[in-house]
DNA sequence: GGTGTGACGCAGG
DNA sequence: CCCTGCGCCACAC
């Protein structure tokens, strides 16, 4: 069975939230939507996520799934999202900087 | 009940 | 920087 539809809704709507250069980790989604954990979270990323900026949720160290590295580069070089090593084979978010919640525009 | 599995998180070594 | 181990939530077997 997949997450209840409202949990999806309110997981997705959070993320589009998200401004450009700016993240959320799955573990603060999570504590922001308060229900679930992270790995929930992180399901579903995976089964509904590619109708939003994917990107923009990264891990609380502010690295990504080896499988997204590759792809969020672009986005990450065109928002001008805070990141580490940008031009490394391993980039990783500054998350320190580009950490945003909803509150806090 | 028990066990395994994840787009996870965190403390240790 | 690397790798473990344990906690975590929900679900499938």
């Amino acid at each position: 069975m997949p997450p209840s539809e409202e949990y999806v809704e309110s997981v997705l709507s959070l993320v589009e939230q998200i401004p450009p250069g700016r993240v959320m980790s799955y573990g603060a989604i999570a504590d922001w939507v308060g229900r679930g954990g992270p790995r929930q979270v992180g399901a579903v990323m995976a089964l509904y996520g590619g109708g939003v900026a994917w990107w923009r949720v990264v891990r609380a160290d502010g690295t990504l799934p080896d499988s997204h590295t590759g792809r969020a580069r672009e986005a990450y070089l065109e928002e001008g999202t805070p990141m580490r090593g940008a031009l490394a084979d391993r980039p990783r978010v500054d998350i320190r900087r580009a950490a945003w919640f909803p509150d806090a525009s």
